[in-house]
DNA sequence: GCGACGATGGGCT
DNA sequence: GCCCATCGTCGCA
């Protein structure tokens, strides 16, 4: 193969891995619907020459500022400030003392709202960025699969991107509505009637 | 198989 | 100074 033809399949190589990124488009919607449809995608995070992946089986939508569960309520301030900007980036942020919350920010820029990541299923380590083991961890919780997949609040305000080593990709896993559980937020009780929303999402088991 | 509780630090009043 | 979008461990059944 000549080297021409060689860089023309890298090229189209390239083009079809980017085509399954989720950009801030998939980010710029309603933050219910983005909850929703980031079951079954894929959670990619590169740290210390390690590169994990998992797929997401539970999301929170936490949505603008009269959401009392949602920290927006509280307005603008220096925590909330990534949630009020563009959709695609990451917002984290420490709770209890020693656990890592990954979200990611949703809607227009300006509208205040994201998606907690709750659970990872099948979450897989590779060295070499091509063959995957699986970790047997528990992922089945927002503080674990953070500390499991070694993401912490230094990728607070980030874009989601390969170029920052946190991103998700559409794998072709197909959930049908059939299979996703809706239910009230986790540790929200003090929120009044924003505690009821059935606002999280699982994939059901068996 | 539960309910209680402590760890631990940042955000906000 | 109090409140958390949590979790592992403990005691008790």
């Amino acid at each position: 193969m000549d080297g021409c033809r060689h860089n023309f399949y890298i090229f189209i190589i390239k083009m079809f891995q980017r085509s399954k990124l989720l950009d801030s488009r998939f980010f710029n919607r309603d933050t219910k619907t983005v909850a929703k449809e980031l079951l079954g995608k894929t959670l990619y995070h590169k740290k210390d020459g390690l590169l994990y992946k998992a797929i997401i089986s539970e999301t929170e939508a936490y949505h603008g500022t009269e959401d009392l569960a949602c920290h927006c309520s509280k307005g603008l301030t220096n925590r909330t400030q990534v949630m009020y900007g563009a959709p695609g980036h990451i917002y984290i942020y420490l709770i209890y003392g020693m656990y890592h919350m990954l979200n990611f920010v949703t809607m227009p820029n300006g509208f205040p709202a994201a998606v907690l990541v709750r659970g990872v299923q099948n979450l897989q380590m590779s060295k070499d960025g091509q063959n995957f083991i699986a970790l047997p961890v528990a992922t089945d919780g927002p503080g674990k699969l953070t500390k499991q997949m070694q993401i912490d609040k230094t990728y607070n305000r980030l874009k989601i991107s390969p170029d920052n080593n946190l991103w998700l990709t559409d794998e072709n896993i197909i959930i049908p509505d059939t299979q996703i559980k809706t239910g009230k937020r986790i540790g929200v009780d003090y929120a009044k009637e924003w505690a009821d929303k059935a606002w999280r999402y699982s994939i059901m088991l068996k």
